[in-house]
Formats: C-alpha cells, sequence, structure tokens
DNA sequence: CCATCGAATTGAAACCTTTCAATCGATGAC
DNA sequence: GTCATCGATTGAAAGGTTTCAATTCGATGG
C-alpha cells in the first residue's frame, strides 16, 4: 500500500514525518532544503517516513515564508492563437531551466478578464508577470509595474516605460509585406484587419501605407477593409466583402493582420473560385505552423515567436533578481517568408 | 499618488491596513470575507486604507490557513494542438463561473514533464488535477487519486478506475470516417497516423479496421502509415511516403489520426499536383477550427471539445465539493462532418 | 436603574514551512 | 584528561490570513 491515507483526511506535514522519524521538524526542512547537512542514516530515514506518508510538501506555506513564489505568469491576448501558444512556448523552456511554473492565462482580448488575471497572479505572489495586454497603454499596468511587480510586456512596445517591453517591429512588418506585393507588381491591394485598438493591427497598417507612399503610389490604390477581430472566421467574411467590390476597385493582392485572417480569406477565395495567387495574392503575418501547411503555402511575415517568450522571460527573471534593473526595450526584427500564396 | 511605496519594500499586510484604519486586525479580514457584519463606517474606513496602501491579498497565506487553493490545473498533452486549447477553453468558463483560476500546463507528450507538473499542483494544493496523460495507465496517476487529490482524466476513458473520465468514443469516430469513405465508393484506403503509444491512435485505427471488416473488404486494402506524432510536419511526411508507393497499392482515400495530420497531409499531396479530393480524399479527426479553413475544407470527426473541457471540469468541482462523490465515465459520441476534402 | 440582548469588534490560535542561533556529542590535539 | 572544533541536530520564531470564542458597548425592556 503505498499511499496510507491518514484517517485524518488532512495530507501530511513536515511534523507528522518529523514525528514518525523520529526526529525534529528542523531536520526534516534540512533533508528537504540542504541535504548535505544532514547525515546519511538519519537522511535515509527522514525519506523513507515521507515516502510512507506519502509527504508532499505544502507550496504555501514555503511561499508564505519566502515571501515569493516559484511561479511566474503569463497573461496572453488569445491562447486559441498559435502565434501566442508558441510564444509562451519560448517562455516555459526558460521557466523550465530555472525550475518555475509558468502559470498560462487567457484574456481572450477582454480587458476585465486580463484585469482578474493580473489580481489573481498578484495575490499569489508571483515572481513576475509577463502579459500582451489588450491595452499597453492602460493604467493598471503601470500601477502593478509601480507597485513593485516586475512586468514584462510582450509583443507591444512603450518607450520610455517603467518595465521592459518585448516586440517585434509591427510598422516594419508592414513595409516588408508591401514592399514585396509592390514588388510582384501589384498596383491595387487591400489591408485587412481590426479592431484598430489592436496596437498590431494599427502599426502593421501605418508600414503598409509607409511603404505604399514611397513606391509612389496613389493612396486610393490601397483599400482598407476592417475586421472586429484576427480571427479565420473573420478573414472569411472579409473575403466576401471583398469579393463583393465592383472588378475595378477589387485588389488584386491582400495584405492580412495576421496569419488566421489570411487563411479565412484563403478559404473564402479559394472556394469562390478565386485563383491564389492568380487572381489574387496573399500576404499573412505572423508566420504561424499552419500558415506553411495551408494548401496554398501562405506566404506571411514571420516573427520570431519563441525568442520573443524566451527574451520576455529572461528579461522579467532578470528584473525579479535584480532590483536595480534597468529596463529595456528589445525590438526584434520581422523577416518575410515568400511561398505560393504570393509567387504563382 | 494611487500607491506609495512604502520605504520596506514588503507590501502591506492586513496587519498594517488594521493599524492604519485603526481598527484590529479581524475586523479588516471581516471587511474582506463577510463584510455585511462590519458597519458601514468601519467598512469605509478600512477599505480607505487598503487603497491607500495598495494593499492585496496574500493568497498563499489564504491558502495556507484555508488547506486548500481557488485553482485548479489542466496539464495538456500539447498545447500547440489547438484541439487541446478548446478544451482547456471550456474548462476555463467553468472555472471563471465558480471564481477559480485555472492553471494550464503543457506535458508536450512527454512523461518526465508531465510528472514535473502533476507534482508541482499537488504542492499547490490545487483543489483538483485535469489531466490528459501520456500514458492513461500510469501508477502515478492512480497515486494522485488514491492519495486524495480530486482528478480527472479527459479525453481518455478508463472503465473502472478510481477517478472519473471523459471522453469521446475513438473507435465509433474511427467507424465513422471509414463508413463514409466506404459510402464514397473508396476501396482501398490508408489510415495515417502514430504513435501507437497513443490511445487515441489506437482506438481510431481500430474502429476504422471494424468499419473496413464490416463491409466486407480486404484487410489488405486498408494501409496503415505510421507517424512519429500528430503534427502537420508528420502528415506532410506521410504524404511523401503516400506518394512513393506503387499506383496499385496507392490509396484513393486517407484517414488521418488527427487534424494536424490531415493538414500535413493535404499540403503536401495539393503541392505535388495531387487533386482533393478526386485523386486523394482526406478525413480529419477533431474538427478544429482550421479544418473547416484549409483551403480545400476537411471532412473531419467533430469532438465537443469545449463541452468535453467543461464537463471535466464540473466533474472535478463536484468531486471536489463532495468526498462520497461517485466517480463517473462520460463518453461523448463524435460526429462525422462532411466537407470538400471527400465530396468533389 | 438594572438586566438583558444584539450588534460590532477584538485577540489569540492555527495553518506549514523555513531559518538561524543555540545545543549536543564526538573527535582530535595538546 | 581537558579543551577546542566541527558536524549534526534542535527549538523557537516568523510569515499573513482566517476563524471563533470572548468582550465591549449601546440600546431596549422591565
Amino acid at each position: 500500500m503505498p499511499h496510507p491515507r491518514d484517517g485524518s483526511g488532512r495530507s501530511a506535514s513536515v511534523k507528522d514525518v518529523a514525528l514518525r522519524a523520529g526526529v525534529s521538524l528542523g531536520t526534516v526542512s534540512n533533508v528537504l532544503n540542504r541535504p548535505e547537512r544532514v547525515s546519511a542514516d538519519t537522511r535515509t530515514r527522514v525519506e523513507k517516513a515521507m515516502a510512507d506518508l506519502g509527504f508532499v510538501r505544502n507550496e504555501s506555506a514555503r511561499q508564505l515564508r519566502a515571501g515569493r513564489s516559484r511561479t511566474i505568469g503569463y497573461v496572453m491576448l488569445d491562447a486559441t492563437n498559435p502565434f501566442f501558444t508558441d510564444v509562451a512556448q519560448g517562455m516555459e523552456h526558460v521557466a523550465e531551466d530555472r525550475d518555475l511554473s509558468l502559470f498560462l492565462c487567457n484574456s481572450d482580448n477582454r480587458a476585465s478578464r486580463e484585469a482578474a488575471h493580473l489580481g489573481h497572479l498578484q495575490e499569489q505572489r508571483v515572481q513576475g508577470i509577463l502579459v500582451t495586454p489588450v491595452d499597453p497603454d492602460s493604467p493598471t499596468l503601470a500601477d502593478l509595474a509601480g507597485r513593485g511587480t516586475p512586468l514584462v510586456i510582450v509583443d507591444r512596445t512603450r518607450p520610455g516605460a517603467a518595465f521592459c517591453t518585448v516586440s517585434v517591429d509591427d510598422v516594419l512588418g508592414g513595409r516588408l509585406a508591401v514592399d514585396h506585393l509592390v514588388d510582384r507588381g501589384h498596383r491595387r491591394i487591400a489591408f485587412v484587419g481590426g479592431p484598430d485598438s489592436l496596437g498590431q493591427v494599427r502599426e502593421r497598417l501605418e508600414g503598409a501605407r509607409q511603404a505604399w507612399r514611397e513606391a509612389g503610389l496613389p493612396e486610393a490604390d490601397l483599400v482598407v477593409v476592417p475586421t472586429t477581430a484576427l480571427s479565420v472566421a473573420e478573414g472569411r467574411a472579409a473575403g466576401e466583402r471583398l469579393a463583393g467590390l465592383p472588378a475595378r476597385r477589387r485588389p488584386t493582392a491582400v495584405f492580412c493582420a495576421n496569419d488566421l485572417v489570411a487563411l479565412g480569406l484563403l478559404q473564402q477565395a479559394t472556394s469562390a473560385g478565386v485563383r491564389v495567387p492568380d487572381d489574387l495574392a496573399i500576404v499573412g503575418f505572423d508566420d504561424i505552423d499552419f500558415a506553411a501547411a495551408a494548401a496554398v503555402p501562405l506566404t506571411s511575415v514571420r516573427q520570431p515567436r519563441a525568442e520573443l517568450g524566451s527574451t520576455a522571460a529572461r528579461l522579467l527573471l532578470a528584473e525579479a533578481d535584480d532590483p536595480a534593473h534597468v529596463h529595456e526595450q528589445v525590438v526584434f526584427e520581422p523577416e518575410l517568408v515568400a511561398r505560393r500564396s504570393t509567387l504563382g
């Protein structure tokens, strides 16, 4: 019987272990935390007692004593978007190396959920919080940082802010996408994405406009098709709206604010008999794995997803370990990955 | 100045609040937990003190006292598979309703990671653990349940086990897929998936074989193409192996163990000039959003993903709240969703 | 004016771990 | 035989919250 449940229902504590092993409570703690200070004999005795009792360390008590937990948290914007799960993967590796747990939370694009999660994480006294915020200018974040909780913003930048940020140059990303389309000869294009409360959307569009302008092309030939979210469904809907445009205004290429939208659009286009890329070229953003795997492989602006996450996590821990830490704003450069959806 | 940081660096405790509000520590606790027992006057005074001090409740201490936390955990098999994030979404809703936090962990198909996560969750004294295990027969799980931690297995069934399970009838799913292909006139098909250490893979194949046999078709005409994982990349690789088969053995349809594999296969086929479904029909499994969004929308066996998650979470909480709880084995029926990848 | 009652508030104990100064015992040096 | 030393072990305190029995105070009824 490997795990005799004691009648009390309560799980065994160090005290119970000490009693059973016939040592003091401090010794049990030593076995747990500084085994080298305990004689081999006592150690095995204590370890046996632990096994017999099915002892599991109570992390709450440990944290209470230590003042902080062995956990960091990441509040992500959209857990169903593979981009963010890949970012989280990068964080996870760093956490694993340091033997920390990563607490994943999904704000699902809602400020209220975000606030709730941030509150819970604070109550847990996590070592620090990573967040891809609904709104990076929200005072909640500044408050948090001001209160002393290490905080790193992921996928947004905030120059001069009271915290580190790790992001990708979205304006540059937008330029890359549009430069590529212009190079391929397109002279009427659309930008699909929204809501523009999302900084990612605004900046990618801004970059697109810059590139378009610098190519000397008329503003009116860059149509903006707004969506209410960055999802596959919205991409499909946008495709329908695009198909409804009079032929002379219909673009020959589309730059989508992310790959989910691009995949939705691609599907709608293909099923409507529009050939990609011959009739319509498509560029996405993020370069999630599904982009390369689409039946017409998607040209996309690649972000170093895992690196974004691991860098953020490392900065967070640096700040948590060193109060004199100087905040950094890391900006990665995106890179265009050309595939069939624009190459024919 | 909304959050004056006290010189100590330590964050404010109930004691500090009590001192500042000129009340006892018990009263502060009452304001927090039973506000109706406190006079309006005192209450506002205490609330003001909390705001001034930027008081944040210390969850570790609360948990220590309460004996258990306000958290449940889900250890998922593959966080990058949208199927599991959708399942998690279902759990999240239940947790949100009960004002609990859901701690998401990714075992990434590795038993060692799974064990580490399970250990951490226990140490946190979570109310219960949801897990899609690498191996549902692992003694670790039985131990956990035996030790008294409420446990629910998700996406696997284990008749007569010492815990609840919530799953989908994978054998039936396999049958549905193959019945459909047989109905569409296919007489030589392949099953693509692996490793068969995964129960999901074994059972879906088993169902496929049953349906094939019952249709009176020769065993040899159901080719099994094993993969080392259920990923897009493996699907692509399998596609190449399939293309390498001599024409007379090449199947006219493929049933993939999940949608990721199917999407990879679809991509490989299309880029190799194989027309889907005319030259090759494809059926996936899970019906993730990307399945419908593929450029050739994918026929797939739908599982009630969110419902799987919410049911599991509800069972878990039922067990956590009632020690006399009787374990249940819930099995959902999957459903075939036919789309262009098999319909032409 | 006293007794009683109820509402509001208090103070101490408990939860479990970690830490650290103090103690103990044995070994080796003189 | 005594003293210093060193390793091993101990015991008590601290950390923040919650709970609950006990207390206070003002008000009500007699």
